[in-house]
DNA sequence: AGCGCTGATTGCGCCATCGCAATGACGCCG
DNA sequence: CGGCGTCATTGCGATGGCGCAATCAGCGCT
């Protein structure tokens, strides 16, 4: 645990005000896991006890509602904080994030929370964005849930996972982590089946080339007409 | 625009940290305004020039969608501040709030809102934990918006509004400002007719009573059955 | 290299919900 | 106090998407 390289986070805007001694001040706190597809790093209701930076790998953060349905409602990408509940004056984890890819986290306890927005103001105001930016994207997938059919749903869910996560290869733009159609399904408020229908019918139509967890865009720009598209 | 008087937010939990003279300080700062039903506090994507707390009244967030459908975000109690894009980093309002009822509001610059922020960190922790309120919010929205089916939705969207806005009577409990099927249906991400269907059935179970604009609960728990309810 | 598991595809029937449109009721305003 | 505009109700037909279930395919494991 001691002695979390400086360099694996060097290059995060998150840290980049910081002197080599803060930043090692701050690391000397934190401890560094990995976790193995399949695995949580922590539960859903569980008590809020450490916040996290995602290095390496691929989470997907999920809630289960009473009667045992699920919805993923993000997925976490290298260098994004997550799991900082307290400093939301909240005290248990409101979803479960699980490596959807073999990952690497950094772990603090919630209470260095205060120092460390202390040392580092800049991290305050980058939570407050941060935040921010969850709720304008929870806003905007209120917003097509309601008005949107499934199509386009399902369109601009792919969209925003190869910004996010896009490979750029020779056929076309890879989602760079493995992902099921149920994961789909359950980002766009849908079933695996319909989902299933929809790539199938772009597939068709040359637009992407799905496979066993894996998908590849292979027209972005028509897939952007069709999220878009008016009435079409 | 001098003066608005302390007593007028003394009250809010918001401010209760606040000596006399510093809440003076911050008042002095702010402008006071009235908007009559309809009117708009600020247009979406519209500069964000000042940050706001609702005195008195009711406003309806609104975000329209490119092809000009609408949804209801969010509703703006007395006592809750709203607007503050600035400080999530944004340089513009992401919604409109519209006067539901007749609605009287602090206004703030942008500007002042990191003094603000300095000589009352109290206020900064409010306003994150507000945040994440809201996206926790949110969320759940997601999720019923994905999972339930639409009588439930209205169910829970009906909950939400009385435990908010509920005023007790004699025969029930009162939503406390004016709102159409329309509003319920944009708050619920599905139609007007179908609102209007659900809500005659329950008033035919005597679980609640319609009324133009109005609404009366008389049975919150059946609601409330109806809302978590498994599978009936 | 073969087996088994998990994820993906697809056909079919059904039901909730939408869309449209016409009618009806409430309240505001002159 | 009467007219008019806004809001609400309701019937009917169309349909998107769900749910079930059987089949298939890719990948890892031994």
């Amino acid at each position: 645990m001691a002695g979390i390289d400086r360099s694996l986070v060097r290059a995060l805007p998150l840290f980049n005000k910081l002197s080599d001694s803060e930043l090692d001040d701050l690391l000397a706190q934190a401890s560094l896991r990995r976790f193995a597809i399949g695995e949580a790093v922590f539960e859903q209701g569980a008590a809020a006890t450490h916040f996290f930076l995602l290095l390496h790998g691929r989470l997907k953060v999920t809630q289960v509602t009473a009667d045992g349905q699920q919805i993923i409602v993000r997925v976490v990408h290298p260098g994004d904080i997550f799991g900082f509940a307290k400093a939301l004056q909240r005290q248990d984890y409101p979803g479960t994030p699980t490596a959807a890819a073999e990952s690497v986290v950094i772990c603090w306890p919630t209470e260095v929370w205060d120092l460390f927005v202390e040392k580092n103001p800049h991290l305050a105001v980058n939570a407050m964005r941060t935040i921010g930016e969850r709720l304008q994207e929870a806003h905007t997938r209120i917003r097509e849930m309601a008005t949107e059919e499934v199509e386009r749903r399902v369109a601009h869910a792919v969209l925003r996972l190869i910004k996010q996560a896009g490979k750029i290869e020779s056929a076309g733009i890879r989602i760079d982590f493995p992902i099921s159609r149920q994961d789909i399904a359950e980002m766009t408020g849908t079933t695996l089946h319909t989902v299933s229908r929809i790539l199938s019918a772009w597939e068709t139509k040359g637009l992407v080339q799905g496979g066993r967890q894996k998908l590849l865009v292979r027209d972005a720009t028509a897939l952007r007409l069709l999220a878009e598209g008016s009435t079409d």
